[in-house]
DNA sequence: CATATAATTGAATATATGTTCAATTATAAT
DNA sequence: ATTATAATTGAACATATATTCAATTATATG
């Protein structure tokens, strides 16, 4: 018994392109990574935070002010960037700066932008 | 009274940066469609199907065998990437053949890939 | 026409996620 | 020490979203 029957009632699958892309087929982790990291631009505050990052090293409340939203959901959003690495930030004071982690992510975030505008 | 009163309660705003980046920021549309855009990339199902299409045109019967998942499910997330332009499908007889759109989409989800085995 | 099947759809459910609010931490200043 | 403040944190709440299940549509075939 084919393991499709478990999953398909179709008659018509075509098992050798079935075959085919399973064959070089990431696991299940490789994708859960790519999904994660695609989900953290795809949230409008954050995305925001990473544009005003891509202009100059900003403080939690500059950051709350160019987005018009309290300190604390962006505080929340900056913990998010920052355990996922898309920003670092450096502690003067009170104070705590942030920034974007490196230009790859600027790099992406722009391709994004070109994407959107091009469509 | 400066806007800032009503967001923030922090006295070390950096004016200049604020306005800086302030200056030239895109409208909240532009950041929902970037956000829109990514959050689509942002599922590891819809990243699988997405995946496997860029090895080839396959019918729903196909893609729910390879990702081992319910016909249903992979209709409404290719319903969903049909709807956000991320792959096109066509008719024949009773079966429906998805492909990706273009290949920008499949070189942005390759970059993608490439990120999470650079870090 | 009646039946079979590939695919879609809507409703229901469960889970994930973003923001708010209140409390707390860490640092500076008096 | 006490007070003030920039930032973080946890819990609660509301909203969004993915999958399942059942029903339906569209097409092909006997």
């Amino acid at each position: 018994m084919a393991k499709n029957e478990f999953i398909c009632d179709c008659n018509v699958i075509h098992q050798e392109i079935v075959d085919f892309v399973l064959n070089d087929f990431p696991n299940g982790e490789q994708f859960n990574k790519v999904a994660d990291f695609f989900k953290i631009l795809g949230d409008s505050t954050r995305s925001k935070i990473i544009w005003s990052l891509s202009k100059s090293e900003m403080c939690v409340c500059d950051i709350a002010n160019v987005l018009g939203m309290s300190k604390s959901s962006i505080s929340h959003q900056l913990g998010t960037l920052r355990r996922s690495n898309f920003v670092k930030c450096r502690k003067d004071g009170k104070t705590v700066y942030y920034s974007l982690s490196d230009d790859h992510v600027k790099n992406l975030f722009k391709l994004g932008f070109e994407h959107i505008n091009h469509n």
